[in-house]
DNA sequence: TGCGCATATCACGATATTATCATATTCGTA
DNA sequence: TACGAATATGATAATATCGTGATATGCGCA
C-alpha cells in the first residue's frame, strides 16, 4: 500500500478523473463492462436511459480515456480501457461495507 | 476483495461521496488531514487558497460527514470523519502509480 | 462593552454538468 | 441507391459548482 501524496501536478488529472466517476450513471456503465463488452443499447436497457443519455456519458467516459468503443456493423461494443476504475471500484465496493459503521463513528459531526 | 456490485440504492450515495472528492483542492485537504488535524488558516496557507473558499470546500465536506470541526477557542481544527476517504485516497495513489502503464495501453482508444 | 482575529456564510457572476429533443452519421440490407 | 436500425453529435434550458468580495458570527482579551 503506497502512502506517497499524490503528484501535486497530477491532482487536477486525478479530480478530473474521479469526477468521471461521480455520476450513478457512469458507475453502473462501469460496472456493466466490467463483466465484458456491451453495445449501447445493451446499457440503455440496463440503465433505462435515452440514448442520447448514454451515449454521451460514453462520450465523456471516451474523453477521460476510461473506456473504449469497437465498431462490429451496426453496433459499437465498449469495454474497459482503463483498469484503473476497476481498482477504484472494488474500493468504493469496499468502502461501502463499512458504510453504517463508518457513519455511526462519525456521530453528528 | 469484495466483487458484489454496488447497491443501486446507494449509487445516487456512492456518486455524490465521489463528486466530493474530485475537486483538487479537497483532495490536498484530505491529504493534510490524513496527517492528522489542522485548522483552516494552515490549510488556507497549505493550498494557498482564499480564506471563504477554503472555508466553502470545508463546509461541503462536512457536509458529506467526510471531515469533522472542532472548536479551541478562535481555532477549528479539522479531521477526517470518514476513514473511507483516506482509503479510497490509498487507492488513488496507487491507481496513479500505474498512470504511464494505463496510458500505454489504451492507446489512442 | 468594544476590538481584532479566525471562521462561516451570503450574494453573485462565470463556468460546468445534465437531460432532452432534434439532427447527423454509419452500416447492413433490400 | 433508398431505407431503417444503431450510434453520435448539436443545441438549449435547467441546475450545479466555483471563486470572489462583502458581511456575519464566535471567541479571547483589553
Amino acid at each position: 500500500m503506497r502512502r506517497a501524496p499524490l503528484d501535486p501536478r497530477l491532482l487536477d488529472d486525478a479530480a478530473a478523473m474521479i469526477r468521471v466517476l461521480g455520476h450513478p450513471d457512469r458507475l453502473r456503465i462501469v460496472e456493466c463492462l466490467e463483466k465484458g463488452e456491451h453495445t449501447v443499447s445493451e446499457l440503455q436497457d440496463e440503465l433505462e436511459s435515452a440514448q442520447a443519455a448514454v451515449s454521451q456519458q460514453l462520450a465523456r467516459m471516451r474523453a477521460a480515456g476510461i473506456v473504449r468503443g469497437r465498431r462490429d456493423g451496426a453496433n459499437v461494443w465498449y469495454s474497459i480501457a482503463d483498469e484503473r476504475v476497476v481498482q477504484m471500484l472494488n474500493c468504493l465496493r469496499n468502502c461501502n461495507l463499512q458504510d453504517s459503521k463508518a457513519r455511526r463513528r462519525q456521530e453528528r459531526a
